[in-house]
DNA sequence: ACAATACATACCCATATCGGTATGCGTCAA
DNA sequence: TTGACGCATACCGATATGGGTATGTATTGT
């Protein structure tokens, strides 16, 4: 076994830096596949092929216009990560850290005593 | 040139789901490898591993105690993946949705004409 | 009908992943 | 001192990734 498949969830799809990009460039409007190679510096077949992750996880819908592909954000897989995350937020308070520190000497000074 | 190194950022360290367990369990307190071991139901090198992808990205600290290594979260890595979700947090509302059918819709009616 | 355009897909390559087993090393106990 | 324990690291194998090039397919324009 590898590693999880990068179309697993929008974890794994979110941790490509490129697929990130997408998402912030469709996060400003629909697109279309030869926008986002143009705004983007990589050749199309990788940019179709990052889409079709994000297909995948549910991260953009398509539609078809003409020989065109308008590719549309759907932030609502981002929803798992967002609420994960968010779980932890008190972690990196300032408050959070000295609180840690305090426990830590007081524990550190009730284990050893010089 | 394969993924992106899953040492890259918290990201991609967060992208493994025996990662992000090892994190809710070390949100509770301080433990030890073999602690972690036995909440999880891996092997110890695998443990062993991922803390130490975790312990790159910063999201772990380690302390020595005799023969144990006690680790512990540190959870300020994380504020880059919330700030990130963050600013598509409207994007899943009900509101948000709404607004993009609308929007569609005045579009095509606009294109088009039956 | 034919060329061009817009994408998706098929391959190929190099790499790094996760899982596991074997091994090395420092610390503690008898 | 010798053995057990706690953990990290070295390997190995199978797999899937991201990058790229070549190719196929549908739609549009001439």
């Amino acid at each position: 076994m590898a590693r999880a498949a990068t179309t697993a969830d929008a974890f794994n799809a979110v941790a490509e830096p490129r697929r990130r990009q997408i998402l912030d460039l469709l996060a400003e409007g629909e697109r279309s596949v030869t926008d986002l190679v143009a705004a983007m510096g990589i050749v199309q077949p990788l940019v179709s092929k990052h889409l079709r992750v994000l297909r995948e996880v549910g991260l953009v819908d398509v539609r078809e216009v003409g020989r065109q592909r308008l590719y549309r954000l759907n932030g609502e897989p981002l929803r798992a990560i967002y609420d994960w995350v968010r779980a932890y937020e008190r972690t990196w308070t300032r408050r959070f850290d000295l609180m840690e520190t305090v426990i830590e000497e007081l524990k550190e000074r009730h284990d050893s005593d010089d």
